[in-house]
DNA sequence: ATGCCGGGTACGACCCGA
């Protein structure tokens, strides 16, 4: 079974990119992020000929997450608990039944937290403190679970073409990186970096000729409980996708699992 | 390098992203 993550940076403006590859690569899962559309605008119809089911947990303008899936969902869950007060749709988790049991699939797209200055620094490390009780409390089903998304975080230095000019951003500085490691040490597998020592971009800006200078980031991850890491065969990233017509500035990442 | 692109809202020009 493949399970994918993909920033798409809009989804009226993605539809055509994503159609295109999902029918080519009829991933059986997909997260998106930043879909930026209220729930009633998105185009589920289109996708849905496809043969996905589709949920969305959405907003106007910014953020918003889904999941497409050509399994059907048994149970959704929308948004991180933990702060009534915090509006913005960044969360959304699916449970599906598959063969060996079940697969709980959690999509996220984790605050930027830029600049770090303002009120959207510390926005991110309360975030990621609340993802932290919500993965402890995942974790504790001892189930295959998989959260993936954009985590606008850049783990080690390998992940950033120019590492230094990096240091001191929201991405990759040591409070987000703190909270990075203790969410992975809660007992998470970092697919990608388990399965390849290379660098594997998934973002490249689409300034300064970043895509052609390879000027990119990795921050755009699959984390996997144990139950989920043992069935785990490999990873791929879609960089090709960054150089078709009219792409996001991410591309998708896939987990390939025998569920 | 920090707004050079690119999307959203809304229709002129700002807000936002990483």
């Amino acid at each position: 079974m493949r399970i994918a993550t993909w920033n798409i940076n809009g989804i009226k403006a993605r539809l055509e990119i994503l159609l295109t590859w999902l029918a080519q690569e009829k991933p059986h899962i997909v997260v998106l992020q930043e879909i930026k559309s209220v729930d009633e605008a998105f185009p589920r119809a289109e996708i849905e000929a496809l043969g996905y089911n589709v949920e969305t947990h959405g907003q106007k303008s910014w953020n918003g997450v889904a999941i497409l899936s050509l399994l059907p969902f048994d149970e959704v869950w929308r948004g991180l608990p933990g702060d009534e007060s915090d509006e913005q749709a960044r969360l959304i988790e699916g449970v599906f039944s598959v063969e060996s049991g079940v697969v709980r699939v959690c999509g996220i797209y984790l605050p930027n937290g830029n600049p770090v200055d303002s009120e959207k620094f510390p926005y991110k490390l309360g975030w990621m403190r609340r993802l932290e009780s919500f993965v402890e409390g995942r974790l504790a089903l001892e189930e295959p679970f998989i959260l993936l998304g954009d985590f606008n975080l850049i783990p080690e230095p390998i992940d950033a073409h120019n590492a230094e000019g990096w240091w001191g951003d929201a991405l990759f500085r040591p409070e987000s990186l703190e909270r990075w490691r203790t969410l992975v040490n809660l007992g998470l597998t970092d697919a990608v970096r388990a399965t390849t020592s290379e660098p594997s971009y998934t973002f490249w800006d689409f300034q300064a000729g970043a895509w052609r200078r390879n000027a990119g980031i990795r921050i755009d991850h699959l984390l996997l409980s144990p139950q989920a890491a043992d069935r785990l065969d490999g990873v791929r990233v879609h960089k090709e996708v960054r150089g078709w017509e009219k792409p996001s500035d991410h591309v998708p990442v896939e987990g390939q699992f025998s569920l």
